[in-house]
DNA sequence: GTCTATAGTGGGATAGAC
DNA sequence: GTCTATCCCACTATAGAC
């Protein structure tokens, strides 16, 4: 074992988590069943339950490794040269984007957190807070984000809005109650 | 017929949409299906499609509705008194938070337009419009107005989150670019 | 750890009689 | 416009043999 951090998962379930993954992203959560997911390892679908409970502690593995991605991406975003608050807005908004049904299988509806790694959701949105004096703040601007991706991933803005400067016009007014100002 | 607006469905029709609409309000989406739906009628599922042709259009009449009634909450939100920038975000949290399953309803995944009244979805949001100089802005108020929102709903801030402060952070933030900064 | 077989649930929708 | 009867679909999950 070469790696610091701890396998919590065997080698199977990484496996089943992996083809999970994939389904997910290429073909969106309709195609996330058991069955599909069972059809895509070769096996048959109450086979899984040998190796996971039910659907909801894939689902939640597959959410767990949404906020390391988002978690990593914000860090590597304040870590870099330039405005801390434009950095985060473009790391989240390419997440979003670029993983539209993991996104969306993040945000959507309630959340147990009980099947999580425990703080990995606080320690993924702690980013966030960085540029601000104050939590109230970070979490504004957090429903700016998030309001911004979902609405863009579901085609609710018009077809001829140029999201590009509405993103800059969020940023503009988060700019000025910044610790900074 | 003394009403100035025409009756786009039957008395019928309108019966079953307050009913559909009551399901919704108080026991949720997953509550809302045509079986359901049918016995609080008094009558048997199929007869229903007599009716609607399916139940996506049960669930447009309802989003139709929703934008009807957002869209007047708006427009009174502006005319009052005070900052129209607090006032529009005070209607608008209070209307997803007094109808959280509708909310999710209206703003959930895709929306197929063709269903609905047409022009209805641009006409309500047209008052966000107002203190802005420009559709982008106005567009970033929303992201934030609509994160902030269903964030809320989901349980998606910290039990211990001060919402009241976020939000007036934000509408701080946003007041530096409006038309009148 | 995998299989076959099956249970159980719930939902949307249609055909045809009355 | 309503009914009965039915179909079809999809899914999660379990039991027990190998």
């Amino acid at each position: 074992m070469d790696s610091s951090v701890p396998e919590l998962r065997s080698a199977r379930q990484q496996q089943i988590v992996d083809v999970a993954w994939r389904l997910l992203e290429t073909e969106g959560r309709d195609a996330l069943t058991m069955r599909r997911l069972a059809d895509e390892l070769g096996i048959k679908a109450p086979s899984l339950y040998k190796h996971f409970p039910n659907k909801q502690v894939v689902e939640a593995a597959l959410i767990d490794r949404g906020f390391l991605l988002w978690g990593n991406a914000a860090r590597e975003a304040i870590a870099h040269s330039g405005d801390p608050l434009a950095n985060l807005a473009r790391a989240y908004r390419t997440v979003a984007t670029e993983h539209p049904h993991l996104y969306r299988l993040m945000t959507d509806g309630a959340l147990d957190r009980a099947l999580l790694t425990p703080g990995v959701e606080a320690w993924s949105g702690a980013p966030l807070g960085e540029p601000f004096r104050d939590p109230e703040a970070a979490r504004a601007f957090w429903g700016f984000l998030h309001g911004m991706a979902i609405l863009a991933i579901d085609g609710r803005f018009p077809p001829d809005a140029e999201l590009d400067r509405s993103w800059d016009r969020g940023l503009a007014a988060f700019s000025a109650i910044t610790a900074n100002t």
